[in-house]
RNA sequence: CGCGGGAUGGAGCAGUCAGGAAGCUCGUCGGGCUCAUAACCCGAAGGUCGAAGGUUCAAAUCCUUCUCCCGCAA
């Protein structure tokens, strides 16, 4: 089939190499344009536009696409089969959703319709969702509200992370995608309406405040916090007023022995073990962090050159 | 030229401001104690102090340039 690939992060890369290797002809690539990043605020293209001009595909990067005559009239002189969109950050105009003869084919992140938006990824992980997976739907011009044609399942793992997760539901969605588009040419596909209702809240974007760990919630919300934010933007708290991010910990019931209950975020024992630190409910065992302009590390090599007594607070 | 932290035996850190013998907590190796030990005691090995140049009688420390790592910001 003759296809234009709309997507962005790493996550599309996986879905547009699949294509390719498919053997689809994959007509051009529209991506969002190159922003500065990174310390040095470099101008970088976007994974997909590498991996594109990789493979010699014809970028677009429209800075606009409602109202952009000029790539309209490039959409429609390509006149692709259908188009597959895959986390490009845009919304994208009714015109161009009926223009290709299969529509719009969107790969989204999530069980749909549970976590319609931005970060189905990191949202599941947050809430503990025992499994999620990836959805092909027909868009249409809600947000991630259109018929769903296919589904692929995947458990989570007990130490699943957001990077890990990403890296498995990527896959998942590419090979997903290369099985579904035959169906959809023969017409052997069947659209499932979704409830107009999510049963999640809407998966919005996650910010680095949303790394931000409150100490006063459980030591099991927390972790999966710790997760879920791994590895972007991770969770962090502070010590002695420096940035400390944490990236590995488990939870500990309480020690019957400590009639106290420390104030949440009060370290409770620092061993090789790891840093017990106590929270609104359990006890979290911070296992791997990183302090503020270090590198991450064990919390045992951690605990080498810094004292860390109890009773010293994470706030 | 966006802001800032860092590079010191295998690991994590102190020492740098006020130049003058390379330290700390661990790890490793050897020995001892012990019924035994990851515990304790004694001893040892291991470092061009990120790189190059400069100042000085003397540089981890002061000056210049460079490389790499990281936090913020985007």
């Amino acid at each position: 089939m003759k296809i234009v690939f709309m997507g962005t992060p790493d996550f599309a890369v996986g879905t547009l190499e699949a294509l390719i290797r498919a053997g689809h002809e994959v007509a051009a690539v529209v991506t969002k344009v190159d922003k500065p990043v990174g310390r040095k605020m470099e101008l970088r293209p976007s994974p997909v536009k590498v991996c594109a001009v990789k493979n010699g595909i014809k970028v677009l990067q429209p800075a606009k696409i409602r109202g952009n005559a000029e790539f309209m009239d490039e959409l429609k002189s390509i006149s692709p089969d259908v188009i597959v969109v895959a986390a490009y950050g845009k919304i994208i105009p009714k015109e161009i959703l009926e223009l290709p003869k299969y529509g719009c084919l969107n790969v989204h992140a999530s069980l749909l319709p549970k976590y319609r938006g931005a970060a189905p990824i990191q949202w599941a992980v947050i809430d503990g969702e025992k499994e999620s997976g990836v959805s092909i739907m027909q868009m249409n011009e809600g947000l991630d509200t259109g018929d769903v044609i296919a589904k692929t399942v995947v458990p989570l793992d007990e130490k699943e992370t957001g990077g890990s997760l990403f890296d498995r539901l990527a896959k998942a969605g590419a090979e997903l995608l290369v099985e579904t588009l035959p169906k959809v040419e023969k017409g052997e596909i069947t659209p499932v309406p979704q409830p107009a209702e999510s049963p999640t809240p809407y998966a919005r974007m996650i910010r680095k405040e949303d790394g931000r760990i409150d100490w006063t919630k459980s030591a099991a919300v927390i972790e999966r916090l710790v997760r879920g934010m791994n590895p972007w933007p991770s969770a962090f708290t502070h010590y002695n007023g420096k940035m400390l991010k944490i990236w590995e910990a488990d939870v500990l019931p309480e020690e019957e022995d400590d009639p106290d209950h420390p104030e949440p975020g009060t370290v409770v024992r620092a061993g090789d073990d790891g840093i017990l630190v106590s929270t609104g409910s359990g006890l979290l065992c911070i296992r791997e962090l990183q302090l503020e302009g270090k590198k991450r590390m064990k919390a045992a090599d951690f605990l080498r050159g810094h004292q860390l007594e109890p009773g010293v607070k994470l706030q």
